[in-house]
DNA sequence: GGCCTCCCCCTACGAAAGTCGGGGGTGCAG
DNA sequence: CTGCACCCCCGACTTTCGTAGGGGGAGGCC
């Protein structure tokens, strides 16, 4: 049983949705608010599931609202609902923490089908939205992304280490505190580094790194 | 009307999806293939809207083949599909420039609604991929970006020009060749970009600008 | 054993980076 | 016009990097 929470500033739209959501055996619909804020005072009272969340709102709007109820201690997975204005909301939406983004002219067997989905841990999203996801995706360099994955791969175990705490923009003196050696050692590891990364100075390592996704 | 192609080494599923694609009256096959190679061959012969394609197959599988359809002057959109093994292909089928990612399980419905979305310029994510996606975007360090963003603000339009050759990995004697200025200089503005950022070295200030999106 | 290879650690020295203090220009409020 | 707040620029000094070169140990292979 999937439990539900409506959050919607128009009582119509709230009625449309639980009545929609109620005529699936598998989710009940335990709570409703009309804004953000009694939103967060429901889910920490209620245990919900996923929560259904309208964008703009009086009081605590729906981002606002989603990171909130995200940082709950069991915190629910959320959908937010917009009408039209996609461009402005998806990445506020998702770095929020949303699992799911739709346009309210979803077909609503879609908005169950998100329900169901986002409950399992799979994520939903309008083809808009993933469109948009797409872009960003390719928009963040990941072409030299696999070029520098290869690179990284023949580094010796204690190379990835240095690498590590240089990439979070350590110094040799700190790198060699935190690994217990001489930062004569750093500086050798270091110059390794660099001409296996095919990198000038440290700073380009350290990009690479952080390009290849390595975090340590 | 849609132009499509579709790629499969299993004849059974060409003649299942041509069957289905044909079943739309704004859907129109105007070719098979059965390996990418083909593929790629057929579609600069005819001008193709969007390739369903098949990611296992024998001499070019479909990532290298959405690839080179990408690659085209009159590129195809491309919607990948594999049975299983979401987790290895979900990238690279995207960095390949697929505009759509689904599992041969999905319901044939979806996959004409994918081509119909995907030749209207918006994407069409399996909802497992569409989590992966997500959850990479997480990664990408969205968290940060607002903070380093605001401090990105008070920095001067010289300043600025620093930072973007900075956090391109130069030195500041090439800096200083770039921007006509002396070295000396160049440390001085290095000096006052470290202290409005609050990073300790120049590393983390050019680590900083990358997590905010700053590029110049 | 002897040999080769790889990894880790180190010293020493020239080359960058970063700090400090200051000159000179502009614009604006008192 | 004087003082103040920026902004851009610079040279001298200290600290940190990066390279070159070498010692020593662990494992594979004859």
């Amino acid at each position: 049983m999937i439990r539900a929470m409506i959050v919607d500033d128009d009582a119509l739209v709230r009625l449309g949705l639980a009545d929609l959501l109620d005529g699936d055996e598998a989710i009940e619909t335990v709570a409703q608010a009309s804004d953000g804020l009694r939103a967060v005072e429901l889910a920490t009272a209620h245990r919900i599931d996923v929560a259904l969340v309208d964008v703009r709102m009086p009081r605590m709007d729906g981002i606002a609202a989603t990171a909130r109820l995200r940082a709950l201690p069991h915190p629910p997975r959320v959908i937010t609902l917009t009408t039209f204005d996609l461009d402005e909301y998806v990445y506020d939406s998702l770095t929020a923490g949303a699992d799911g983004f739709l346009l309210k002219d979803t077909a609503p067997s879609e908005i169950l089908r998100a329900v169901h989905l986002v409950a399992s841990g799979s994520a939903m999203l309008h083809p808009a939205a993933a469109r948009r996801l797409i872009d960003r995706y390719h928009q963040a360099g990941h072409s030299r992304a696999a070029a520098a994955r290869k690179k990284l791969e023949n580094l010796t175990p204690r190379e990835r280490e240095v690498l590590a705490l240089l990439s979070r923009g350590e110094t040799n003196a700190e790198i060699a505190g935190h690994l217990g050696m001489r930062e004569s050692t750093v500086k050798a590891h270091v110059s390794r580094i660099l001409t296996a990364l095919e990198a000038d100075n440290r700073v380009q390592a350290a990009l690479r790194a952080r390009d290849a996704g390595f975090t340590g």
